[in-house]
DNA sequence: AATACGGGGTG
DNA sequence: CACCCAGTATT
């Protein structure tokens, strides 16, 4: 299997993406690449790894930052409690470990937001550990090359592709093994259509002497996905819009949104939310648009979301509803400094940004 | 062992 | 539409 790990590793030194991530040492970089590229794709999570670097050039910076503005920062990517562990995470390397990133797997993976990926990546990457990563472009990779049935989802099938890919890293370059594996996995072992004309170990592939790519890695999920009818009260006054932050867990936990209520099915009028606001008096707001219904298609959940603007006619009719609702108004330009949902911040460009012309 | 957690791209 | 992306934390 020394041909194996030879041929990739070769393969990787002429072909690798130039990433920027790659032209350092530092561990704090190293990090914020992994955890920005959780579950993420590299063209999608490349700009906000600009964005933190330079707005936050060492570990100390984004430790004495806001939660709220890392968030922010993090708008629009996605799985916000890594950006929320991301934070914790740099609080406990400057207060607990002077600054310094732990220099190996053990302690890495005590960490908030670092597990058994991210530790191997930052170990390998930035000391030099010899242990492997093993994430979905791994067992892609091993589970065709190899010929490797087990399903990747289960605890049995993680345990074998650890341990195949750790039998396999080399000694003397961990770091490029690592490379190696994964760039392998997003170039050429792709998920649909893989590259095996120009595989460099299409020699010796199990799936492809068996034409088996289609069926391997084998993974069994079943994921149910749920249709959910959201309804965001935009209630206004002046330029001035309620709105508050969701609670700690759950879907956007910590981002910002307008009073929300759910329904089972699609509303096409204010009638139930007069209802689910007792503290609003009709006779004191201006029912305004209704907007068109959005979709907003998640991993395991379909959302269809409209806003209702309702414009209020007293400062003290406001008063009392915002208090009423336990939140907070805010104008435009503040607004734009919160963090929001995706849907959210759409919304808002559609509602109150003029079109170019 | 299962489920929750975003947003976006591919075929 | 189905699948999946440089996964982790919680239940």
């Amino acid at each position: 299997m020394q041909d194996f790990v030879n041929k990739i590793v070769r393969w990787y030194k002429k072909n690798l993406r130039p990433l920027p991530w790659r032209a350092t040492n530092d561990p704090y970089r190293i990090w914020l690449s992994e955890v920005i590229l959780q579950q993420t794709r590299v063209e999608q999570g490349q700009p906000y790894y600009e964005q933190f670097t330079t707005e936050h050039p060492n570990i100390q910076s984004l430790a004495e930052e806001s939660e709220e503005k890392v968030l922010r920062l993090w708008q629009g990517l996605g799985y916000y409690s890594r950006a929320r562990n991301l934070h914790k995470c740099a609080k406990a390397v400057v207060n607990l470990h002077a600054g310094h990133f732990p220099n190996n797997y053990k302690e890495l993976i005590k960490l908030p937001g670092i597990g058994p990926y991210t530790a191997a990546a930052i170990a390998s990457f930035a000391f030099n550990e010899q242990i492997a990563c093993v994430d979905g472009n791994v067992y892609r990779l091993l589970s065709r090359y190899f010929g490797i049935e087990d399903d990747i989802a289960s605890g049995k099938g993680q345990k074998v592709f650890f341990e195949k890919a750790q039998s396999l890293i080399p000694a003397d370059q961990p770091a490029d093994f690592n490379q190696a594996t994964m760039e392998m996995g997003a170039m050429i072992c792709t998920p649909k259509k893989p590259r095996c004309e120009q595989c460099p170990v299409q020699q010796g592939c199990y799936a492809f002497e068996h034409q088996a790519q289609g069926r391997l890695p084998v993974k069994i999920k079943k994921l149910k996905i749920k249709n959910r009818y959201l309804n965001y009260s935009v209630f206004q006054f002046e330029q001035r819009i309620i709105m508050n932050r969701r609670p700690e867990k759950g879907i956007w936990a910590g981002l910002y949104d307008f009073p929300l209520h759910e329904s089972k099915l699609s509303l096409d009028s204010f009638e139930p939310l007069l209802e689910a606001y007792p503290a609003l008096n009709p006779n004191d707001w201006l029912l305004g648009n209704i907007s068109s219904e959005y979709k907003h298609i998640l991993t395991h959940q379909k959302l269809f979301v409209t806003f209702f603007s309702f414009n209020c006619k007293n400062k003290a009719a406001y008063e009392a509803l915002k208090q009423a609702l336990k939140a907070e108004e805010y104008n435009l330009e503040e607004i734009e400094e919160l963090p929001k949902p995706k849907i959210i911040d759409q919304f808002l460009s559609d509602t109150f940004l003029q079109p170019e012309r």
